[in-house]
DNA sequence: GCCAGTTTGGAACGATCGTTCAAAACAAGG
DNA sequence: CCTTGTTTTGAACGATCGTTCCAAACTGGC
């Protein structure tokens, strides 16, 4: 009915969030984006103002979704310690048990825009953070609950497990080896005896 | 002279690699690169064809030179075990001692060009097998020489060190912060002990 | 059945993209 | 001093970029 929108803005967002996670910002188009949306032109300009706004909806919507909601979901699904070797074994399998593409749109980002869009480096900073701040918490629980050794210091542990997870987000999309992607989640599980 | 090149061509790559490095391959314009070299538009097609061409050519500049030139000489100027931690200790500083861009153009071609270029796909992951060689053989010197613990496996260990490496690129190009640094640095001395 | 308020489709903008090309500049060899 | 073979230069190509705009399509409320 065209006095009222026809599309939903999670779809959209998911849509145009998908394109850019495929294929980065600069390489996506916005006559792919009208493709991948299946709005039209004006209508993404009307709501979204210009690529750069919608890149950052986009951006937004996958840390909402993808991260955020993930992350609790397997906070609550899980026991601390089993909460973060999920998080690794969900990584490893790099694309999602839908057709997400592989990798991570927010380190994506981070090496894209982040040097150049400071708008999108603290965006992504503060994500990053708040993976970080996943492990650092479960890590504790963890140790209150006696599944992970107290004498470990939570916060460089977290950082650690930070650095080793985004490595493990970088193989995943350029060619994953399982070998490798194994040894990763292993030493991850290490770092918590 | 007009009947010899009046240009160095590993000057040209060096230029070139820096363009591509700092901004990225989308990102980066022929104009950019007419600028960025200091030869002209001719020329860079007259000797490398296409804008893919040449990035592939400054691609494997970089590789020569700031990857595999690189650990060849931390790996002669240091013992085994303290060549490992030299090489994250480089990675640690973010940008060389020379004004190099932040992060390692083979991270971010891996992330923004393997997933859909095969060529370059397979490149970056001959490049990455050998930063993990690196790490495996300076492991297997170490634990012969008494200055890492016997008893690991050195394969799994270089390939999660490799995972920790590839992590620490990703936040020394985005918004690096010293005690998430210093933590994988750390965690990558621990995992020698 | 007309008006109000949006969405829609598509044409069109100037700018810039990667690429091509032809003419000018040049110095050794004959 | 002209020929030869490159390099250099900058104009120019069609395509596509992000963005703007307007007329057509549409259905609720009046």
């Amino acid at each position: 009915m065209p006095w009222e929108k026809s599309y939903s803005d999670a779809d959209v967002l998911e849509r145009a969030m998908r394109a850019f996670w495929t294929r980065g910002y600069e390489a996506t188009s916005m006559s792919d984006l009208v493709a991948a949306t299946g709005i039209n032109r004006g209508s993404i300009y009307a709501a979204y103002t210009n690529k750069h706004r919608l890149f950052i909806e986009a951006l937004r919507h996958y840390d909402r979704v993808h991260r955020a909601e993930f992350l609790t979901r397997i906070g609550e699904e899980n026991s601390p310690r089993e909460a973060i070797l999920a998080a690794f074994e969900s990584a490893a399998r790099g694309t999602g048990s839908d057709g997400s593409p592989a990798g991570c749109l927010l380190v994506n980002t981070a090496l894209e825009l982040s040097p150049h869009d400071e708008e999108v480096r603290d965006f992504v900073d503060a994500a990053l953070r708040q993976v970080e701040d996943f492990f650092f918490d479960n890590i504790e629980a963890a140790q209150r609950d006696g599944t992970v050794n107290k004498t470990i210091d939570a916060r460089p542990a977290a950082q650690a497990l930070l650095g080793l997870f985004l490595g493990l987000r970088v193989l995943t999309r350029s060619k994953p080896r399982r070998q490798a992607i194994d040894a990763i989640t292993s030493q991850a599980r290490t770092m918590l005896e």
